[in-house]
DNA sequence: ATGGTAGGCGCG
DNA sequence: AAAGCGCGCCTACCAT
């Protein structure tokens, strides 16, 4: 256990398995690198801390990488809330250790303030990391597993969320290694050579002209929605906001050229030059990744929008010179899950060894692969018209067991109830003014108006609660699948790392690691000569992954895997 | 000037 | 208004 002791000084308490203190030593804040990685190789512990997102970075700016942990903040979050802890004890009170998630400002500078303690970002945001509160806190935390209503099952899921912890931390001191010149050739083809700053992109420019032509308006501002809205209305375009969706539906000739714009207009603001400036430094893209981040437990990021990487500008993902991009995507995760969860035999069949989708086309309860599509969206989000709605019904009739299981998981929502996940993450309970809303406009005074918002407000939380025990426990299959392939690429053997690799730190350069991590689809970034070994360890994670959450089941999760020296677009 | 919100759009 | 989930980020806009 690591804690921070009287006067900056680190302490390291070593326990044994009945929570006794094996020892204690103190050290400056220096020398804790070296011994944690002298306690790491003899004991291999789970190491427990307040947060990895405070501890982790500095280890591995020092080299460091431990192998298991125990992450005091992101278990206390889902103990706090899990329908399965039935001895809570003080867990459930608001205290430091539910603090928000991430730093105030996101930490781009892990060199500059290593060993600075009061610059770490549980110091800023107030989680407890004393020795002694978080030796009172874990103690807290493994009386309520203890006595938890499924203990290994909790267990599973705190272990993965730590893992996961570790995962983040690597994914952004390893960073994405990224072309800046393939990005820069992308940015130029589609918007015109970089302009200087406080200009427009040549074709942008152009477009923008084309546009205000078509509209008969020479000087409309293009980038407010209000006064182009009055610009599409006085060109005779009826539509009641300026969004793609609705102005596709129309004919006229500033609809084509003004799509267009907003294409790159996107793209320059969201992924154009100035993020390239901000986000890409010696070829690595360096995301802040949230763990936990989402209340049903999938990461978040925070700050260069990791997880909204347009899929245009992949092939700016490259590796190095001499290694390759292994990336694989789970196909149809959430409904895999959703099949094994309920042990829908006919959902588990029509998904085996293939499409999902198109084994429920050869089902014949749907005629094109489209409308399975929908119809499985639909039912995982509470779709109840237009094709979806068509379909879902029918979808019931096959696969009852799946149907049921998230219709429950709506009803249980719309009631105000909580629902958990596969492993335990339990959905937060409504806060008390829905609850007295539903129950004031239940009462017989209740206006109609009253009601129907209630209605409404109730069948919005039952989509939510629907979809939650679905999206948390394809976070958890997936948390599980990059835990295990973590330890698969650790297994790899070092390689002398070259002049460009060294981008990735004194950890990553030398050795395959993860690059990249979006909800259903990994990238590790391997030497060429172990590509093929890396890809074999993606696979077997995902089986292990699998067999973990759901032994027996016969529930199968294929991946789209490619070696590849540069991302593709796809 | 600063801060919060909404529209819009990228990702799964 | 994306028919139906979960996010983050940018800009314009309006309140303070």
């Amino acid at each position: 256990m690591l804690g921070r002791g009287a006067g900056g000084a680190v302490v390291l308490r070593e326990l044994a398995a009945d929570g006794s203190v094996l020892e204690e030593r103190t050290r400056a804040v220096q020398e804790l690198p070296s011994l944690v990685a002298e306690l790491e190789a003899a004991h291999r512990p789970r190491w427990v801390w307040s947060d990895a997102a405070a501890w982790y970075p500095r280890l591995l700016a020092a080299g460091v990488t431990l192998e298991r942990c125990h992450d005091l903040r992101l278990v206390h979050r889902i103990l706090r809330h899990s329908d399965l802890v039935t001895e809570p004890g003080p867990l459930r009170e608001a205290t430091g250790w539910d603090t928000p998630l991430e730093p105030e400002e996101p930490r781009r500078d892990l060199g500059a303030t290593l060993f600075d303690l009061d610059a770490r970002p549980s110091a800023a945001h107030g989680v407890p990391d004393g020795i002694e509160e978080t030796c009172a806190e874990l103690e807290r935390q493994l009386s309520a597993i203890a006595g938890a209503e499924d203990p290994t099952r909790l267990r599973l899921l705190l272990a993965a969320e730590s893992a996961g912890a570790l995962i983040a931390a690597e994914l952004q001191t390893a960073g994405i290694p990224w072309d800046v010149a393939e990005h820069d050739r992308i940015l130029t083809e589609a918007l015109g050579p970089r302009p200087s700053p406080g200009t427009l992109p040549a074709q942008m420019v152009q477009v923008a002209a084309e546009v205000r032509t078509a509209l008969g308006d020479p000087t409309v501002s293009l980038d407010s929605p209000p006064k182009l809205l009055r610009a599409l209305h006085r060109a005779g375009i009826d539509v009641s906001s300026t969004s793609q969706w609705e102005l596709q539906e129309h004919e006229h000739p500033a609809i084509e050229p003004l799509l267009r714009y907003k294409k790159m207009s996107r793209l320059l603001t969201a992924n154009g030059w100035a993020w390239m400036d901000e986000w890409v430094s010696e070829g690595r893209y360096r995301p802040v990744y949230v763990p936990g981040g989402v209340v049903t437990g999938r990461w978040a990021s925070s700050g260069g929008g990791a997880l909204q990487i347009p899929r245009r500008l992949r092939p700016a993902l490259r590796a190095d010179p001499g290694w390759r991009l292994v990336s694989a995507d789970v196909s149809q995760l959430e409904p895999r899950v959703l099949a094994a969860m309920s042990h829908d035999g006919e959902m588990i069949a029509a998904g085996a060894g293939k499409d999902l989708y198109s084994g429920i086309v050869e089902a014949g309860v749907v005629a094109s692969r489209q409308e399975a599509k929908v119809g499985v969206l639909g039912a995982l989000y509470g779709g109840t018209t237009g094709d979806s709605g068509r379909v879902v019904p029918r979808l019931r009739r096959t696969f009852p067991e799946a149907m049921a299981l998230v219709d429950g998981a709506a009803a249980t929502g719309e009631r105000g109830g909580t629902v958990t996940t596969w492993l335990g993450r339990s959905s937060p309970a409504p806060e008390p003014g829905w609850v007295q809303a539903q129950r004031s406009a239940n009462g017989p005074e209740a206006a109609s108006g009253e009601q129907e918002r209630a209605r409404r407000s109730a069948r919005d939380r039952g989509r939510f609660t629907r979809n939650f025990v679905v999206q948390g426990t394809a976070a958890e299959w997936a948390l599980s699948w990059m835990a295990a392939l973590r330890l698969r690429l650790a297994q790899l053997p070092e390689v002398a790392p070259d002049e460009r690799a060294d981008a990735s730190g004194p950890v990553f350069s030398r050795r395959a690691h993860l690059a990249f991590f979006l909800h259903d689809e990994v990238i590790v970034h391997a030497p060429a000569d172990q590509a093929e070994a890396a890809a074999a360890a993606i696979r077997e994670s995902a089986d292990a992954a699998g067999r973990l959450l759901f032994p027996g089941s016969p529930i199968d999760f294929p991946l789209d895997l490619t070696i590849t020296e540069r991302s593709a677009e796809k």
